[in-house]
RNA sequence: GCGGAUAUGGUGUAAUUGGUAGCCACGUCAGACUUAGGAUCUGAUGCCGAGAGGCGUGGGGGUUCGAGUCCCUUUAUCCGCACCA
């Protein structure tokens, strides 16, 4: 019998799936391991090779550590609700359910061609009302909480409350979206509306008036990760900030444990860096500025500063245009200068603002502030280089050693006092914390970290500000002006946000025909009649921010996940998917997840142990090469002799970059006559990597490759492409040897024949030696992710066994590879006479016995270079070694006589003679 | 601008972590079997050189008996953040 994988892949999917040998169930009696992918979008493109590469990865390890022994979880789901599938139905009138139904079938049936061991009974769909019913929960629970400093948790908004009545904000340490003072007698004079007003100011999930990303295009608020270089992230449509009431999510209560929580996750290093510039601490002070507003009264203007050693240097502040108070400090005479400039920032879309950061824009508002340490008034300009939304939208100008201010006093000559030592002011700003103060009173002398350190306590001591941490972590714009997402569990009494009851939920989606805003401007929900609900819809991050902990217990109706199903599967051990969702998903459910931990609802507070982040995998297009005004072709290497057009064609009709001319003339109408200049009787290609695309044809499904090559091949193949984090390109050029390896495999058991041939002779020394050595290779492999190498471990024992067909040794070795190739494995395994599936055999340990040498072939190094090789035990101490190894002949003939200054000898590994 | 990563044959990559660079494949070449091959098998294949030998891990320098690996420097490519005070 031949290797048929079309016959043997077709029978043990249904086999498995029939038997439900996946299914896993909590177990107290074994270690449990979870093994988690993040779930995909069901988007209508399907899934092209480069999809599978994770899940495959993830599959190989789950498959394994089953085999180790571990009880292990392994689901997989849909991300469902999103904007495509809303974009589609807005230009299709398709409902988004009825797309959304179709891809997930489309994408199940791609999956399942590929031999993964999901637990199919654990899947979830975000889109679900079974499912999104806990995100409204979570929801719930995020409204009814609020984050106490002290505590370092969240707390019931209840025990705040309790607190205002009692002691008003006194004593109140909490995250907030502004401070606020005010005493119990002022708390109960405020009606109810005021009262819910100042808790929206604590609440974990609030609604408050907030500068937001706001997509025209898409009608709709983007959070800070869904918007890259002042563009939608889907999409590509430019994005403007406006001041909208939003749904928010108070991430940054949280920012400081989310940045201490890396510290103990095994992520890579650099993800962990992405996570902790996109939270952004910075330690600096709070300083208060007296500045005169127009009308002749002093307020105190706060600003954030992480160098305080420069304060002398203030020559000038700046705020933002949104800032709060620029109307109150515009003077009479200014007014009009300052409304234009406002006028012409607001007019700028955030990426013509990005584009142009080296223009230096401004305008003087009139107004006077102090320096409290020179005494000297000081004047306050408004500029867009001040950001609105980072600190207090308001800045102290150093232009001596700050770039920006710098170019902003450059620009509008304005003094210029420079306060640490170093640099050349008449050129660039001096901006290294590095030199010693001058220009600086008591501060004269002292080294700038000193004076860091010292100006804090200045500060403090002087009463004009504090220590202070600042991030730049946003909280989450949580709502959306879309239909195809979750409902906001909340009804309004006029101004007020009433929750619903957890009883009411879920509260489903209602099902509508037009998909686009309303006439008015407000979100679909609008259209619906006799909907009571909040309009607008949670974002794609709601869904995925939780879904790792129903899989868990996906059935419950009675909570997110029981207290013993969390208990015995606890968090993922490994999580496996794409680098951009690091400022996404990836801090959501980490905030998410640790919200849930403070109620007590789960048992660990990260939810992601480890994570592999796997490379992209990039298209290889090929391109035929047209004779300018012709329909003739000219092969790749003739090319130059002619005047060309380069053209894409698809892949797939390409092999080995040789064109398969039928299928050319075939592919389109226009290619019908065409001819072709031929080198050696071949049409060959060229060949650039691109992004993997249909405009581009290079997109190759993966059922296509099952279908020529079978999924084991396949899967093998991902692997031996190249180290699994690093983006690489698609290339089935290759996949031939892969697949050959799965033949050689084959006739590993069987004859030349394709007769049955497996024996039960005794294996010799080397045979044993060639599989424990591999399964040791391997299994070190496995641990480390290094896929590539094991396949690459799997042909070399194979060329080594030749035609061993010995059952001691081959029987390991299809344990061994079927987490890599399963079905090949599950087949002979059944044939090898065993009742049960593989995945239940034990995973061979390999006997180090074999693996020990009784001698070794030193390579003999003289001054570095290789001019001899010698046999030697090893147990033959390096004393030993030195002596004899001058004997030898050969080494004599390159010593010419000289007597070696030095011999080192690393045992099991070199002999090194310097003449 | 700041931060991170990468650089090895014609191609994808490997290197016991400082010890014979190029494992394993693809491709190419030669051979065997075949009516045939996009099947199978065997062998060769870093570069220069007839050979002895020499040169070789983006470039330059250093440490070392010995460097793809460690240090300094430089270039290129990719990624993240970016007027963050």
């Amino acid at each position: 019998m031949d290797y048929n994988f079309r016959e043997i892949e077709a029978k043990w999917q249904k086999e498995w799936r029939e038997r439900d040998i996946y299914r896993v169930e909590v177990d107290p009696s074994r270690p449990k391991f979870y093994v988690l992918d993040m779930f995909p979008y069901p988007s209508g493109a399907g899934l092209h090779v480069g999809h599978p590469l994770g899940y495959i990865a993830s599959d190989i390890y789950s498959r394994y550590k089953r085999l180790c022994g571990y009880n292990v979880l392994h689901p997989m789901g849909y991300d469902a609700f999103g904007l495509p599938a809303e974009q589609y139905a807005i230009q299709t009138g398709q409902h988004p359910a009825v797309t959304t139904e179709k891809n997930i079938a489309r994408y199940r049936e791609q999956l399942d061609k590929i031999g993964f061991c999901y637990d199919w009974n654990r899947e979830v769909r975000t889109c679900d009302p079974e499912y999104y019913k806990w995100t409204q929960w979570a929801f719930l629970k995020m409204f009814a909480h609020y984050y106490d400093r002290k505590e370092q948790k969240a707390m019931p908004i209840e025990s705040l409350v309790s607190h205002f009545e009692a002691h008003g904000t006194d004593g109140v340490d909490a995250a907030c979206s502004s401070e606020m003072t005010f005493t119990a007698e002022q708390w109960a004079a405020m009606n109810e509306e005021q009262k819910e007003q100042t808790l929206q100011n604590y609440r974990l999930a609030f609604r408050a008036d907030t500068m937001v990303n706001w997509c025209p295009k898409l009608g709709t608020v983007l959070a800070n990760d869904e918007v890259k270089d002042g563009l939608s992230v889907r999409g590509g449509y430019p994005v403007e900030q406006r001041k909208m009431k939003q749904w928010s999510l108070r991430v940054t209560a949280y920012a400081q444990r989310m940045l201490d929580g890396l510290e103990s996750l095994e992520w890579s290093e650099s993800l962990k860096e992405i996570q902790r510039n996109w939270i952004g601490r910075s330690e600096g002070a709070q300083v208060f500025f007296d500045a005169q507003m127009a009308d002749g009264t002093l307020r105190k203007l706060e600003i954030f500063t992480t160098r305080p050693d420069t304060i002398f240097g203030v020559t000038f502040m700046v705020v933002a245009p949104e800032h709060e108070w620029l109307d109150d400090m515009t003077t009479p005479e200014q007014k009009a200068a300052v409304e234009e400039y406002i006028a012409q920032t607001k007019k700028r879309s955030e990426r013509e603002r990005i584009s142009d950061t080296k223009r230096v824009s401004g305008v003087f508002t009139g107004a006077y502030a102090v320096n409290p340490f020179t005494g000297k008034q000081i004047p306050i300009y408004a500029s867009d280089y001040v950001l609105a939304g980072y600190g207090t939208g308001a800045i102290m100008a150093v232009p001596a050693h700050d770039s920006r201010d710098y170019a902003f006093a450059r620009h509008f000559g304005l003094e210029i006092i420079p306060v640490v030592e170093g640099g050349d002011l008449s050129v660039a700003s001096y901006d290294a914390k590095e030199g010693a103060m001058i220009n600086s009173d008591f501060l004269n002398g002292t080294d700038v970290k000193e004076a860091i350190y010292k100006m804090f306590e200045e500060v403090e001591r002087r009463g004009l500000g504090k220590r202070l941490v600042n991030y730049r972590l946003r909280d989450a714009i949580f709502s959306r002006q879309r239909y195809w997402g979750e409902p906001f569990p909340i009804r309004y009494e006029g101004n007020i946000a009433r929750p619903a009851d957890m009883s009411e939920l879920p509260i489903t989606l209602p099902a509508i025909e037009n998909f686009g805003p309303t006439e008015q401007g407000e979100p679909p929900l609008a259209r619906v009649e006799g909907w009571e609900f909040e309009l607008s819809t949670m974002p794609g991050f709601a869904g995925s921010s939780a879904y790792f902990l129903r899989y868990m217990d996906p059935h419950n109706s009675e909570a997110l996940v029981s207290k013993d199903a969390n208990e015995y599967w606890r968090n993922v051990d490994l999580y496996i998917g794409g680098i951009e969702h690091a400022t996404g998903h990836l801090m959501y459910s980490r905030f998410w997840n640790m919200f849930l931990y403070d109620l007590g609802y789960v048992c660990e507070s990260e939810p992601f142990k480890k994570l592999v982040n796997q490379g992209m995998i990039q298209g290889r297009s090929n391109f035929v090469y047209r004779v300018v005004g012709t329909n003739k072709f000219v092969s790749y290497n003739l090319r130059e002799q002619y005047q060309t057009q380069k053209i894409h064609v698809d892949v797939n009709i390409v092999k080995n970059d040789v064109l398969d001319l039928e299928a050319f003339r075939n592919w389109m109408p226009e290619f019908q006559s065409a001819e072709f200049i031929l080198e050696d009787g071949q049409y060959i290609c060229g060949w650039e990597i691109e992004k993997m695309s249909k405009s581009m044809f290079n997109v190759v499904n993966p059922d296509y490759i099952v279908e020529q090559y079978g999924a084991d091949t396949l899967r093998m193949y991902e692997m031996f492409l190249g180290p699994l984090e690093q983006a690489k390109p698609w290339d089935t050029n290759g996949i031939d040897g892969v697949h050959k390896f799965l033949r050689r495999f084959w006739r590993l058991f069987h004859d030349r024949n394709g007769e049955w041939a497996v024996t039960d002779e005794k294996a010799t020394e080397k045979e044993l030696k060639s599989l424990h050595k591999t399964i040791k290779k391997i299994r070190e492999d496995i641990e480390n992710f290094s896929f590539n190498t094991s396949v690459a471990a799997f042909m070399i024992c194979v060329n080594e066994l030749g035609e061993c067909h010995k059952r001691e040794i081959i029987e390991p070795l299809a344990v061994l590879l079927a987490p890599f190739a399963p079905h090949i494995t599950e087949q002979l395994w059944s044939m090898l006479g065993h009742e049960d599936t593989i995945f239940n055999a034990a995973y061979p340990v390999c006997n180090e016995q074999y693996l020990v040498e009784s001698s070794f072939e030193y390579p003999v190094m003289i001054n570095g270079k290789l001019r001899h090789k010698q046999v030697y035990p090893l147990n033959a101490t390096p004393a030993e070694l030195q002596a004899d190894i001058v004997t030898k002949p050969e080494v004599q003939r390159w010593l010419e006589g000289a007597t070696p200054k030095k011999i080192i000898v690393v045992p099991g590994k070199i002999i090194n003679i310097v003449k």
